[in-house]
RNA sequence: GCCCAGGUGGUGGAAUUGGUAGACACGCUAGACUCAGGAUCUAGAGGUGGAAACACCGUGGAGGUUCGAGUCCUCUCCUGGGCACCA
């Protein structure tokens, strides 16, 4: 269309896509001898259409990704579909339909409506993480892993979803319900397979201190959930058996403080302390509290509750007696499973020690206030210096805790330990919609049940076509266990009847290294080309959602890890910086859903208004990191800048375009190429940033400037103009990149803006010849001055002097001292 | 309880290093254009007092440092998020 034709946003989109498309400006290595940069958002889950949060992230990706293209960089930019889920599946037990058919057409939405946003996708690179050419790495992963044993097969209590009728891990838990449908999480003891990944705790806990291009609130949320604690092991000896109680603690400088030990009514041992006057308290307590779910057990306001075993333990340190003890909050699977109590010192035990009335003895002072008033009224949890600890009074807690700590390990009784609250990934899911784990069960070879790994060359595994119907049935059962053809096989080691496992692996597995294979997605030989992940790995910039921070942002942590122990990368974090985008909430500032009402259909507003608007819209209303609500009126604002840039430009383009001018500039002239500096300064920092609003509004500040400017009429006035329209043109295309390349042909440039150079700025020009001088008398303001960049102090000074508002103001008075800050005030400070 | 973000006009948000608080935008008001509405353009606007000039007050609250504080320090309140009977 031309530009002195009405803005019509859909005209005008659909031929820069079609040409994008066409001339394969994304493509990755099209510049191959330029640096290298890798932008990557967070691969989506295709569900029915893109909405907002989607467009947002794109959005923000998409600045960065044509901003470094035009910096000069050979930019990574791929888009693919994490297209294994529950939601398909769970689409299929109403309604028939086989989660392939149904995720094929989402991809197909999803693409389409990306397409529609003309985001800078190199689309050769797309992967869908559904298809066997990408699963059948996972589980070629798998198997290396267990070579390494990094994978293992376990027992346990497990966190079943009682919406999505399958385990989950830990960190899809969220206050005892299921981080994606919300359903209640109950206990389930069942086998399964985990990853080893508290192997590297430690080592990804201390990595996030080099990433310091992440969000600090995302390397909190890592640090919290791995959850490193320094303490003890010790043992108490029990009275009249050969057993040990081995209790963990944070705070040995305590333990001659500690009147009896508490075990988790799990532990081993509980059985063989009972002594037959509690054994029917302590049956009827172990059954009740079995009853209870995790989540009720490890609710804090729920009753603390214990029972006497009978038996008694020493205290290592004292020697004394201490009475063991069982209670519902120790917790089998955290540190050893039982806990020394020291009442006077912690506030959970003085609170349990009250209600069955065991004693205290205090055992630290605070180090400078007056001894503590007996009896405790709290329990004093601060470090401080011992007392009532024998040769040890006097020493200071930590110094307490070092000197036993070492005198624990030359005894024998004990050890300085470091304990996690991260647990090992357990990736199982009882699905038909994921990988399935390369594995078969033969009771001749394997009567354990550990399961027989296929060999390299049996995989890819396929997942078994399927009578949907019958097999996807929600019921809770694994779904390829009803299927035969799958099930029954031969055992890779003796050839012997075999059954294969029949649960599927988590989603996160396919999101966890999928990066690499987007820069080699056809590769046959290995999970991706290595010399591809070389050059390009890291990842540079990589977008998603903070909701990700102890799910798959550790994940694609440890699995980055496991690639270098592989042999496969030699990066060992896979992304340089992380962007984590706000959430974009209803008009009503609650989160955009059907079920308010408050759902904006992205499509529907680029219908409405043109995919730049809408781009624009997302990028301006807040900076990227925080929460923004949808807002209509605020959309039509965005529109209006676009309709404004359409129309000067249908008013200048066609008189400006083949203006030439080689001298200095003057005049009017001069004023909007100064104008043109500014605004390529601000908005290239501001980009650099990421404070996308602010660039924006600096491009609308140009462009009300090019607004009152007259009308060019000379040559010079022209070339001005020219420079003015080109730049907008250049500085604004990461934000509209439609509109920009309209505007850039319009002005008679070759090819789009996207492979031009990103327009430098000269900082003379930058500064207006007038600056704005600031007079106060002692801090306050007072009065202004327009005065040229070259004056002197002296002569600012002098000038701010005359104001008839100052000069009255230091009538009569003493200036004691006269502040002058270049370029920008005076102040007067007078008695 | 611990950790992380935040708190600025009617609204979304600006304010690299302490230096004109409120850029830019929405909404609002007035005017122009129009038969009219919409669109568009022009102007106005933190609050209080005042016809105006102008004055005073103003970045959750209280102190402090400084010629000068949204910004730095101390204490405190509130909102959102993460972790937690974690020994």
């Amino acid at each position: 269309m031309a530009i002195h034709e009405q803005y019509e946003p859909s005209v005008v989109e659909q031929k820069w896509q079609k040409r994008w498309a066409e001339q394969h400006v994304f493509r990755m290595a099209r510049h191959a001898q330029r640096k290298k940069k890798y932008v990557l958002e967070m691969l989506p889950y295709p569900s029915g259409h893109l909405h907002m949060g989607h467009v947002r992230v794109y959005a923000i990706g998409d600045v960065y990704a044509r901003y470094y293209l035009m910096q000069g960089m050979d930019v990574v930019h791929p888009m693919g579909f994490d297209a294994f889920g529950l939601p398909a599946e769970n689409a299929a037990i109403k309604d028939g339909v086989h989660p392939a058919t149904r995720t094929a057409e989402n991809v197909a939405t999803f693409r389409q409506e990306m397409m529609a946003m003309g985001y800078a996708y190199d689309w050769q690179l797309e992967l869908n993480t559904s298809q066997a050419e990408y699963y059948r790495w996972n589980q070629w992963f798998f198997l290396q892993m267990r070579k390494k044993g990094l994978v293992y097969r376990r027992t346990a209590k497990l966190n079943w979803c009682t919406g999505c009728l399958t385990v989950i891990a830990n960190e899809q838990v969220v206050e005892g319900h299921c981080e994606r449908c919300d359903s209640v999480v109950v206990d389930k003891e069942m086998r399964e397979w985990a990853f080893r990944i508290t192997r590297y705790s430690q080592e990804l806990l201390d990595a996030l201190e080099g990433l310091s291009a992440w969000p600090e609130r995302i390397v909190a949320a890592q640090r919290n959930w791995i959850g490193r604690s320094e303490g003890a092991w010790v043992d108490f000896a029990v009275e009249g058996t050969p057993h040990n109680i081995r209790v963990f603690t944070t705070r040995l400088d305590t333990i001659c403080g500690c009147t009896y030990v508490v075990l988790a009514p799990e532990h081993p041992l509980t059985q063989s302390l009972i002594t037959a006057a509690q054994a029917e308290k302590v049956r009827q307590f172990v059954e009740k509290i079995s009853k209870q779910s995790k989540v009720e057990r490890t609710d804090e306001t729920a009753a603390k509750e214990g029972v006497f075993t009978g038996a008694y333990a020493q205290n290592p340190f004292t020697r004394e007696r201490v009475p063991i003890w069982l209670a519902n909050f120790v917790l089998a699977d955290y540190g050893t499973g039982a806990v020394m109590s020291v009442p006077a010192h912690d506030v959970r035990d003085f609170a349990f020690a009250k209600q069955y009335g065991l004693p205290l003895r205090t055992v630290i002072q605070p180090a400078t206030d007056k001894a503590l008033e007996e009896p405790l009224e709290t329990a004093f949890v601060e470090d401080g210096v011992l007392a009532n600890s024998g040769s040890a009074d006097g020493w200071t807690s930590p110094e307490a805790r070092r000197r036993w700590g070492e005198w624990l390990k030359e005894q024998k009784l004990g050890e300085p330990t470091v304990t996690y609250r991260q647990r090992d990934w357990g990736f199982s899911r009882q699905r038909y919609w994921g990988t399935p784990i390369p594995v078969v069960y033969c009771k001749a070879c394997d009567p354990t049940e550990e399961g027989i790994d296929l060999e390299a060359s049996q995989l890819p595994l396929l997942l078994p076509p399927i009578d949907t119907q019958a097999v996807i049935q929600g019921h809770g059962e694994p779904p390829l266990a009803k299927v035969p053809s799958f099930v029954n096989t031969t055992c890779p080691k003796c050839g012997g009847p075999a059954r294969r496992e029949v649960d599927t692996m988590d989603t996160f597995v396919d999101s966890s290294w999928y990066y690499a294979r987007y820069l080699s997605p056809g590769f046959e030989g290995g999970p991706f080309e290595l010399a591809k992940a070389q050059h390009y790995l890291p990842i540079d910039i990589y977008v998603g959602g903070p909701e990700h921070a102890t799910m798959h942002l550790l994940y694609f942590r440890f699995w980055c890890r496991i690639m270098k122990l592989l042999g496969l990368v030699e990066v060992e974090e896979p992304a340089k910086r992380l962007i984590t985008q706000g959430i974009v909430n209803g008009s009503d500032g609650r989160k955009m859903s059907k079920r308010w009402g408050n759902f904006v259909p992205p499509l529907e507003i680029i219908g409405k208004y043109g995919a730049d608007s809408l781009r624009l819209f997302v990028l301006f209303a807040a900076p990227p990191e925080r929460d923004m609500n949808w807002n209509n009126e605020q959309i039509e604002g965005t529109y209006r800048f676009a309709k404004r840039i359409w129309a000067l430009a249908a008013l200048h383009v066609e008189k400006v375009k083949g203006a030439q001018w080689t001298g200095p500039f003057s005049g009017t002239a001069l004023e909007v190429v100064r104008a043109t500096h500014k605004c390529i300064k601000r908005v290239t920092q501001a980009i650099e940033r990421l404070s996308f609003n602010t660039a924006i509004a600096g491009a609308m500040e140009f462009l009300n400037t090019l607004y009152a400017a007259p009308a060019p009429h000379t040559e010079e006035e022209k070339a001005a103009m020219r420079f003015a329209f080109k730049s907008l043109a250049l500085v604004l295309t990461p934000f509209a990149p439609h509109l920009c390349d309209e505007i850039w042909e319009a002005l008679g440039e070759e090819g789009c803006t996207v492979e031009a150079a990103w327009p430098s700025f000269d900082e003379a020009l930058v500064v207006d010849a007038l600056i704005t001088y600031v007079v106060q008398v002692n801090g306050k303001l007072r009065a202004e001055l327009h005065l040229p960049v070259e004056a002197t102090e002296e002569a600012v000074c002098e000038a701010a002097r005359a104001e008839p508002k100052v000069a009255a103001l230091l009538q009569g008075k003493t200036v004691k001292k006269c502040i002058f800050v270049p370029k920008r005030l005076v102040n007067f400070v007078v008695v």
